[in-house]
DNA sequence: TTCTTTGCAATGCAGTCGTATTGCAAACGG
DNA sequence: CCGTTTGCAATACGACTGCATTGCAAAGAA
């Protein structure tokens, strides 16, 4: 076989140029031409490595996933072993919040695909990690009741957390401030 | 002058069409030609009436906002004169959420102009009715120390609730439950 | 009735979209 | 060296977009 590329890598470069594109022009500026205008490269070689526009899209969506994934284990990687229940929950959560500019990118592009999801159910259950595993996780780390309602309850205030920082209707302080009083409120 | 007919009355029946279509097809759909054939008109008078595609956006919505709080209002409204904090509190917040097929319609329209809003911020304080005085009223109902970080918090659940809700990922008993068992955290 | 103004319909235009098609150069197997 | 296969570039096509323009019918004002 002649010429050896590395198609995962031409793929991911491609996704990662889409993101750009779709973080500071929106996912309706996302077509072939501006991904590869972004990208550095020719229309003809975005079509060669996506056949189809969907197929683009449902790859830049795992990699939205695997981005967030990334965040998040880095950052509970980061309090080495044995990290107290709290400050583990505490350190998960707050990596799921877009609080800097590069997360705050991410978070619009993951915002878009939330409503692309709502279009293309067959894609859908590729976003957001398992939500059902990750409430049951939480769970596992809050103090004596483990109401899974109080799991859910977290997730959930997180997610809109994200929602109004990306608004700008929260500040990154309020929070973190907001968070940490509900830890308060379930670890008392 | 001749030919009366109330502009404000098209306008609105225009932008219920436009929100017809962004809740089944997604905002990506929403073109002249699109939204005048679901209002079962003629894509010029679309024109006529909005002058230009972002003018009939910004109009829509303004629609959103108004019929998202013409629920809560008519949700309280229906518990009578001077009722219990906790059980005003909650009507209020449960009114805001997805729970039946019209409130999700409408539910997916305002999540997509909330990616919308991203790049047209001239339009983004329009979407969710003032935030920080939403918050205070919040923190009014809630008893003694009126912790604003907790009304936040509060407010960023529903949000959450309501991103959950719509996504699949909690049913709407789930979504009741866990609400309410903030409640019961809150006033406990 | 005549005139003027408004409400709308129809058409045209330049641009962008996704995708199919074609062609060619570079790299390996023989 | 030769043939084949792969990686990519370029172009073409039909469908669609938002918007400007034009024309006309209906309804008061005179």
């Amino acid at each position: 076989m002649p010429r050896k590329v590395d198609p995962r890598q031409r793929r991911t470069l491609i996704a990662d140029a889409l993101m750009r594109v779709a973080a500071d022009r929106g996912l309706e500026a996302v077509s072939l031409r501006h991904v590869a205008a972004e990208a550095g490269v020719s229309a003809g070689m975005v079509q060669h490595y996506f056949t189809t526009k969907d197929e683009m899209m449902a790859f830049a969506l795992s990699v939205v996933r695997d981005r967030g994934r990334a965040r998040v284990e880095a950052a509970v990687a980061a309090l080495g072993p044995d990290p107290r229940p709290r400050l583990l929950l505490r350190t998960l959560l707050a990596a799921l919040l877009p609080l800097d500019e590069a997360a705050r990118a991410d978070g619009r592009v993951a915002l878009a695909f939330l409503s692309w999801t709502a279009l293309h159910p067959a894609a859908a259950p590729g976003l957001r990690p398992d939500t059902a595993q990750l409430v049951e996780f939480i769970a596992g780390l809050l103090p004596r009741p483990p109401a899974s309602d109080a799991a859910a309850g977290l997730l959930a205030l997180v997610e809109g957390l994200g929602v109004y920082l990306l608004g700008g209707q929260y500040t990154p302080a309020q929070a973190t401030a907001v968070l940490d009083h509900q830890l308060d409120l379930l670890f008392a």
